[in-house]
DNA sequence: GACCAATTTGGAACCGGTTCATTGACCAAT
DNA sequence: ATTGGTCAATGAACCGGTTCCAAATTGGTC
């Protein structure tokens, strides 16, 4: 790390080296047709031999764009989850737009100042989530945001472009197949009711129990939050009840660890004990031994979804309004159900 | 997402609405002592009323300071590898910088083509990896980074600050746990050799070897690749041999699924056919069955002084020559490795 | 009331690009 | 020889902050 002396060079030393105007520099650097190749060489020549690197600070400067684009996620090391993120972050980058990524822990006052630092700082469009969709302060900062923005796995805010995973569908395939395997007492772990993921699978949930005439037991959908800690607590409460559940449904994307951490110390066999499905599939669920049956969808096609309609409004090539697109999930049948003994 | 009509407001805005100067509001943003509080309010009255958000690109044009740090990992979605980072963000967040992320895949073109932009952005400081520690132009783009910058798990580039663990401990502390469960012949499966952790890692397995009187048979080698299927294939091919190994050890921190999967797929059970240990800890080592004997070390700590080198460097508190900080590795012994049959 | 020092405020220059009106050079047509 | 048109290149203004010197104001002292 070469501590730097004086300061960097400038469009215009670069121009006093190659012996043109600071404007001829300019438009070699844009690849500008009205240069003469004997000019743009010469110019070419100053820039290596000086070791110029233009400034993008500048340059944002003047033409107002700063060619970055701003994503806030809950959590970085969701496995999985952040698939969808390497997908966009690789659009944009095609795009030639820098991606900034940012974590919230679904805290409602790190979103508010994260939405804030990425409008200061000026950047092209915000792709995010956001943990409270009925908030209204969330609600007008995300209106009111002076950039394009995509929310992610949001559905509600209907003045700006979403993309969802179709949770309730995944939530309504996920309980029929344990109510057709003959259970009755599904519990069902779901992060706060307030963000539409939850809402959606405690609908889907709901919808599969009356589609069967029945009725789900309320004190089994533990909707509070989406941490391990929380999953643990709760799994290890619920199977020490005198007629526990016998199968649960973990339906938090990361929710899967922590509840089987919970069964494994109660000594509890998944498949043989209590059944379990998986809200989001990963490398525990498919490699677990029983393997466990997960919901799925294409999260590369969500991150290519949500990073096309940012680039759309960012470059105004769209300018219709906001919409939603839901991406379909599906049930992936594996060895940890089983009907209730 | 209400589309911005005519520009946004400036401080001279401001200071019109608020009548006082550009200067007065400039010092009124920054805390500024000699503004009369009096002054302040009106100014602040101002600001509030045009709902004006102070320009970070402007701010940084003038100062030279991006208050920008960029972080360049190899892939984001490797359970558990990005707790460092995550704990990395937090420290820059509480010291109002803006994080920056982007992941490389390991390729040599995307590592130098970011830090160019990272460069042209002017950012304040990086952290990242690097693919080839011995490649010459990587070594050079390292070296003549215009701003601080600290390697992560990487060593040999003694001109700047690197964070590493200790994979060479780590790996004698895994081969030596085999070998003193009766097992000869260890896979060893690692990534591209030119990178310190492969390296270190299997200079850690031979020196378990050699303290042991013995001489590993170099076909179990297997240094090619990161990547989940290339650990597929070769766990796969190596299986099939007529004299398979007894013990896999996948030190790569992303093998195991792919080692698992491979497995599986062959009918082998891990414990009773063949022994594992895992390179890196995860949910997926954790909770297996049989539990994977795994490497395990403090990512956030690794992340903390990261962050903590960077910022010294960056707002100038050190100026002392680069160091090397090295993590400590332990093994975790679950349940995955028995005696050789 | 005069004077001086300290504090507050004003405003121009500056940061490093981009842009555009203007100038200059060259060629073809009249 | 003059005019018109095209194309290259020039250089000053501009973007929106920060900084610093100068000017204005305040307060205290004699």
């Amino acid at each position: 790390m070469v501590k730097k002396a004086g300061r960097e060079f400038t469009i215009r030393d670069v121009a006093r080296s190659a012996e043109v105007a600071v404007g001829t520099v300019s438009r070699v650097l844009n690849d500008h047709p009205s240069v003469t190749r004997d000019v743009r060489e010469r110019v070419q020549r100053a820039i290596a031999s000086l070791g110029y690197e233009r400034n993008a600070v500048a340059q944002s400067m003047r033409s107002a764009r700063t060619h970055m684009i701003a994503c806030a996620i809950r959590d970085f090391d969701i496995p999985g989850y952040v698939s969808y993120v390497k997908e966009a972050e690789r659009i944009f980058r095609a795009a030639d737009y820098t991606f900034l990524l940012a974590s919230t822990a679904n805290d409602k006052a790190v979103e508010l100042s994260l939405l804030r630092k990425f409008a200061q700082r000026r950047v092209d469009g915000v792709m995010m989530t956001i943990s409270d969709e009925n908030d209204p302060e969330l609600i007008a900062a995300v209106e009111q945001a002076k950039m394009p923005l995509v929310l992610i796995d949001r559905e509600m805010i209907q003045s700006v472009d979403r993309v969802a995973a179709d949770h309730r569908s995944g939530a309504r395939q996920a309980t029929d197949y344990l109510l057709s395997l003959g259970h009755r007492r599904i519990a069902l772990f779901v992060g706060d009711p307030h963000a539409h993921p939850s809402r959606s699978r405690i609908a889907g949930y709901r919808d599969a129990f009356r589609a069967a005439g029945l009725e789900p037991d309320p004190s089994l959908i533990r909707d509070h939050s989406l941490s391990n800690e929380f999953t643990f607590r709760e799994t290890a409460a619920l199977m020490q009840r005198p007629e526990p559940p016998t199968a649960v449904f973990v339906a938090g994307i990361d929710m899967l660890a922590g509840a089987m951490r919970a069964l494994k110390a109660a000594g509890l066999a998944i498949g043989r004990d209590v059944s379990v499905v998986s809200g989001g599939d990963s490398d525990l669920a498919e490699l677990s031994t029983p393997a466990i049956t997960a919901l799925q969808w294409d999260r590369a096609e969500m991150g290519r979804h949500a990073a096309q309609m940012l680039l759309d409004r960012v470059t105004g090539r769209t300018t219709e309004p906001p919409r939603c697109v839901r991406v379909p999930v599906s049930l992936v049948v594996r060895e940890s159900c089983r009907p209730p003994r």
